[in-house]
DNA sequence: TTCTAATGTTAAGGAATTGTTAAGATTCGT
DNA sequence: ACGAATCTTAACAATTCCTTAACATTAGAA
């Protein structure tokens, strides 16, 4: 999938040039040439990356990022700013106004485009990121989080492997070897109960309805 | 110091006047009536600027552009080329071989200057930055530089290179291994509460709430 | 239904991990 | 080379987590 750049300055001719040089390397290139179009074209295509002009007429950059910033859909979407100098000031204000970077004018090709590969890069290694999501239930190994009806909740260590592994395979059902095995390897030896217990600190926490006993084989995630 | 411009072009009437507005505004200038003699000109003066007229005998300025732009002292110079108001393919051409802006013939005296102006004063703020920016903190990696709700922070190299290196995946877990591998390098041995004890200093530093333990796996920023 | 093996529950002690502190070692700039 | 800043370590404290044991409950076979 190419992704899709919105592009937003008042000078037709940075819009040409670096148009130009994105369209080339395969991207999706949309413009527009104040802030008002730019959100108009944002919520309409869905842009994985806006880069911004600061200094426009109607709505500069800066309150054209804070809207966009507000549009739920647009949450992912990597926003970065241009700036004509090294205005310390409109850097900040504009950090704060959720920009994730900033480019400064002259943008020669070479730079820019590494910039952008490097800032959708960011956006495939959250595409990539190992997040399972089932009943409500979201769980990010990479960030060792849970999220569960938005709220996070904590697992300790064991608690968590234990829950990657039910997860690694919705409905499976695992039985208490395969558990061991996975969860404190084949060198350790636990008490029966051991497995149990944690079970049961899942079911604490997540509600009595998603881990599953079946009795004599072992537990699974009940759809 | 007064900025260096290199005028191209095969047409001597067209260097006077250019040369003439320019200098009267305190710039310094050099001609060339070619490409090749536009190429031993930047490399001798190096220039900030080069205004490259494209029709020319012998070298015609998109060569002299791509070759210009292969010599890395010259990697700071903005260049701007010369057409002919309907040669779309050349500002194409142009653009490709690495021009940063272009102007079109008939050049006005006026249009020029502030186009000038503006491209010298882009290069004045010309700097990349890497900046992230997460709950009020700000770091700057280029400038080695911290600062949290306004404030700047002094940190140690090893505090900042942890730091650097937590804030390069917001949310994700860093495993002890981790960070001693990309902190301390593969090859350098510590014990296990050095970790601690730059965590500590961080914390310290930052308030409490920004770094995370998740015991028995590692460290990380809370979301 | 009754019985039994399997699983659920609870709390507590111990183990493992991390936090803290200060002192000694090292590095760095002048 | 010297002093100051930084880094590392060790000893100890604090905390969290894991495991276990004892007992309760349940599911399913006979």
């Amino acid at each position: 999938m190419s992704y899709k750049i919105l592009l937003v300055d008042d000078d037709p001719d940075i819009l040409e040039i670096i148009g130009y040089n994105l369209k080339k390397e395969g991207y999706e290139i949309f413009t527009a040439e104040d802030g008002f179009i730019a959100i108009e074209q944002a919520k309409k295509h869905q842009p994985n990356l806006i880069i911004l002009d600061v200094m426009m007429p109607n709505m500069n950059g800066i309150e054209a990022c804070t809207k966009i910033r507000e549009i739920p859909e647009l949450s992912k979407t990597i926003i970065t700013f241009l700036t004509a100098r090294s205005e310390d000031y409109s850097q900040i204000a504009g950090l704060e106004a959720g920009a994730d970077d900033y480019l400064t004018k002259p943008v020669k090709p070479k730079i820019l485009l590494s910039k952008v590969k490097s800032l959708l890069r960011r956006l495939e290694g959250e595409k990539e990121a190992s997040v399972i999501l089932f009943k409500g239930i979201e769980i990010d190994s990479k960030k060792h989080k849970v999220v569960q009806d938005g709220a996070e909740l904590k697992f300790a260590r064991k608690e968590f492997e234990l829950l990657q592994l039910l997860f690694s395979e919705i409905g499976k059902v695992f039985t208490r070897d395969e558990i061991m095995n996975t969860v404190w390897g084949t060198d350790v030896f636990i008490g029966d109960r051991t497995i149990d217990v944690h079970i049961r600190k899942l079911r604490e926490k997540l509600g009595n309805d998603i881990i599953e006993t079946i009795k004599g084989v072992g537990y699974r995630l009940s759809e």
